[in-house]
DNA sequence: CAATAATTTACGTTGAAGCGTAATTCACTT
DNA sequence: AAGTGAATTACGCTTCAACGTAAATTATTG
């Protein structure tokens, strides 16, 4: 199970379970944000060219956030910011 | 100190905010990338349109990856994954 | 195994990101 | 206030995401 994701195929699969985990399909998304299915399964698929509102209103529709950390994950957040 | 971000905006900040905490300026993180400083500016001021592989170009030069968290922080995490 | 649902792919169209280049505006230091 | 560096903005150009629509492929279920 990993939540960090450094990959836009990394991001498209945490997106893909958070989905899956909710029980809803591409389509269900796609309703909630007016973005078509294709759009929804290109992301899911790792596509790095895909758009960035596109990518913040499927996380808003499955009701997740970003949190940006230091790759690694032992370095303190406070030496970074 | 808000390392969340569920917009362009607080995400553009958010970068901002790591660049400067190590000195850098938008012609270090193009050096690094081969993104036009222009660029950097563009998602720094948060503009949603900026494309996912941009904004994991300049995550990776500043050493940073995403971590998808449900909103409001309060629940668990194994609640949503 | 059929059906049925879900996901992926295709094609033409449109809008905009990012490019090269350069100018302009803003910030900081002396 | 002047000078230097940083950040923003501009313009023409190329490339491609996302669109509408629809077909094809791949699960999933009876």
């Amino acid at each position: 199970m990993d939540l960090s994701a450094r990959t836009a195929e990394q991001l498209g699969e945490a997106i893909r379970r958070a989905r899956k985990a909710r029980g809803w399909t591409q389509g269900d998304i796609s309703a909630r944000t007016n973005l078509r299915v294709a759009t929804i399964s290109s992301l899911e698929n790792g596509d790095a060219g895909t758009k960035l509102a596109t990518l913040l209103a499927v996380m808003a529709a499955l009701g997740l956030e970003f949190r940006l950390a230091p790759r690694g994950g032992s370095v303190e957040i406070e030496d970074i910011f």
